[in-house]
DNA sequence: CTGGTCTCCTGATCGC
DNA sequence: TGCGATCAGGAGACCA
């Protein structure tokens, strides 16, 4: 499940393929996963459109022949900005994947496998891209896929970076960078629990259910405590703890839960660190006290009941 | 404006 | 072995 960090190790994988590399063909077998600006009313909206046959299309929005110039993150949003200005904002939701990988070369025994096999499941959307970086031994031509069985992630078209700043300006900063001041006047207003809250993207950029849990049980905040009623040594440690868990998470190139992976098929670490998460009824791994678990905010959420300070309510 | 609930979607898992 | 129920949750829609 991509949050922040496993969207970063997908940027930090998908860049040294794509960035330089253009676009020459796409392949959209399913248009009910791009949004546009431009469908009214209401701003954005699915393109309810019947499962198409793949085949070629002529999108310049989708990026077709435009070279990749940078890949750059907010949160849990990943945005491929093009020479001509143009981005394409993707969303992984819960099961979506960026996949990179050489582009099979057609022959007559790879096609006649490729016939009996079905293609991957759920795949969107494919790009191939012409790589300048091609060397002896390194493919030259290269396929992304997006895929996503579920399909709550989804394609944004946005047709200037302009757009793209605007868009991100609703989200409140990344969770890496976030500050015990910004916590603060974001959540001065907010009787919701701190968990809730944290799940908002509006208030913190990147958090999860994963990292919000972590994050709580680092700055042993209980997840209902009012978020308003945090003190400011409070706000302090959490920011502290986003940050922490965010960077470390990172490093250990995310979580896989069930079937997260990097744009490379190379699983993270970071699930061997977790605290809470997914460990209800086992004992806190700093008091031994049987970890709790309640849903909060639709979400399955596990705290210490004994070093998790009480909402004070 | 805020907060709570519902909805979308498929695959893994579990109890019978 | 099969099958229905349950769960996983990001984030927008919707309503009080």
């Amino acid at each position: 499940m991509p949050e922040g960090p496993e969207v970063e190790t997908v940027r930090r994988s998908l860049a040294p393929w794509l960035v330089g590399s253009r676009i020459t063909a796409l392949s959209l077998r399913r248009r009910d996963i791009i949004v546009t600006p431009a469908d009214p009313p209401g701003g954005f909206s699915r393109q309810r459109t019947i499962p198409t046959r793949p085949r070629p299309v002529p999108r310049p929005d989708l990026l077709l022949d435009q070279t990749i110039t940078a890949l750059e993150r907010h949160g849990k949003q990943l945005a491929l900005i093009a020479d001509s200005g143009r981005v394409l904002l993707v969303h992984l939701g819960m099961t979506g994947k960026l996949v990179v990988d050489a582009l099979p070369v057609p022959s007559q025994v790879a096609s006649r496998r490729a016939a009996r096999a079905p293609a991957t499941p759920h795949t969107h959307i494919q790009w191939n891209l012409s790589t300048p970086y091609a060397t002896p031994g390194t493919p030259s031509t290269l396929r992304l896929r997006f895929i996503d069985p579920r399909r709550f992630g989804g394609l944004w078209t946005l047709p200037t970076r302009d757009d793209l700043t605007l868009r991100w300006s609703s989200l409140g900063p990344d969770a890496t960078q976030i500050t015990p001041a910004a916590l603060a006047a974001s959540l001065a207003s907010r009787s919701a629990p701190i968990k809730a809250a944290l799940l908002d993207q509006a208030i913190v950029a990147g958090v999860g259910n994963i990292y919000a849990d972590e994050s709580l049980f680092l700055a042993r905040l209980h997840p209902r405590a009012p978020a308003a009623s945090l003190s400011p040594a409070q706000l302090a440690a959490l920011a502290h703890a986003i940050r922490t868990v965010i960077h470390a998470a990172i490093d250990a190139r995310g979580s896989t839960i069930r079937d997260y992976t990097d744009s490379r098929g190379q699983p993270g670490t970071a699930q061997l660190t977790h605290n809470v998460y997914a460990r209800a009824g086992l004992p806190c791994p700093r008091c031994a006290s049987p970890l709790a678990s309640a849903t909060i905010a639709q979400r399955t959420t596990v705290w210490c009941p004994n070093c998790q300070t009480q909402p004070c309510v």
